[in-house]
DNA sequence: CTACTATTAGTACCTAGTCTTAATAGCTTG
DNA sequence: CAAGCTATTAAGACTAGGTACTAATAGTAG
């Protein structure tokens, strides 16, 4: 069971990423090396201590919680938001998007981009679909980059509807066009 | 500025609630008092050190972070399937498909589930949506089971178009409702 | 005046580290 | 074979942000 350096380290990374929790000692045992030893894999592998890393988990998400925003929830990676108004994100197409046979991507995961970024933009704790009408205008290949604009039309406070239009694009070329009815609880 | 002590202590619970990264001495400052005077505050209103209030915080942000998987390939178990005529498929929803503040199903989980359900209707290699219509009629809860049934209801092989209607149900519910207008290379 | 509450102070100790210096073992290379 | 290098381990001083405990002080109520 004796590693050297080199793989030592690499398990070392993978077990704090999966565990961020463990403190050195613990990993020292794991390992069946000197705390030392592990002290000095994490300064060369630039890995924080235990209570930063508990506290990097912990900050990542406190803004959005506390805004009830599922941010993290959402498909794709939000680059621009402005609540109730409009919203940027972006989801790069890869193996697991894609029909194999063709290397196109599935219609449902631009839907779930623009679905969940349509859900994130809107400020309101319950934002729920009610209607869409999409339509899917070129075929997304496997290493594209889409790139999701969200936009608020309108706000039925009476009906608590809001219409939102989501625009996605590859290089400036549209892929998909739809327009969402969302419900919300407390407009 | 002198507050009492159950005011302090109150606004101090406040304080806490909103901002847990907060520790003794800043506290102390905030409220003019000694840190003694807020660690004992902590103590009468069971209030954990600031480490731990961290900890609280990452522990109940890795878990949500880990169940929050993203879309695979096929959706749903097709249990049911007549070429360019019908399909019924079944999703079960669970903890991964939900809002993890109200339990309801997030939408493109049930777009996701009819998508690919049209699209495998389809007696063809290259089965693509083009357009669709659709509609949530009820919000799903976890735990729930989605029955999605597909009907073939037009092939127009000229213009390689196929119209796909996919209703789904709960225990004969109607929950999502949709019009697919799917695109086929060599109908 | 005494009793009690609230506040403050001080000390020892803890965890999970950092940072630094130093020792040792096992190779390799001239 | 000695010198140099890498990897590992150890030891000591220091840190943040505390806990747990004892003790002192101020102000108020009976």
């Amino acid at each position: 069971m004796k590693r050297n350096k080199r793989e030592r380290q690499a398990l070392l990374t993978e077990t704090i990423k999966e565990n961020p929790f463990i403190t050195d000692e613990e990993l020292a045992d794991k390992f069946t090396v000197s705390v030392q030893t592990i002290r000095l894999d994490r300064l060369e592998l630039s890995i924080p201590e235990l209570r930063e890393r508990i506290k990097n988990v912990a900050e990542k998400n406190f803004e959005d919680e506390v805004r009830s925003l599922p941010l993290e929830e959402v498909i794709g990676e939000i680059i621009d938001m402005d609540l109730d108004n409009s919203a940027i994100s972006i989801l790069d197409i890869k193996k697991e998007h894609v029909f194999k046979r063709n290397q196109i991507a599935r219609g449902h995961h631009l839907f779930a981009q623009a679905n969940s970024l349509a859900v994130a933009v809107i400020n309101d704790e319950l934002a729920l679909t009610a209607k869409a009408n999409i339509r899917f205008t070129r075929s997304v290949l496997e290493g594209e980059r889409v790139v999701a604009k969200a936009k608020v039309i309108s706000i039925d406070e009476e009906k608590g509807r809001t219409l939102v239009e989501v625009t996605s694009f590859v290089n400036s070329e549209i892929v998909f066009k739809g327009d969402f009815e969302m419900y919300r609880s407390h407009a």
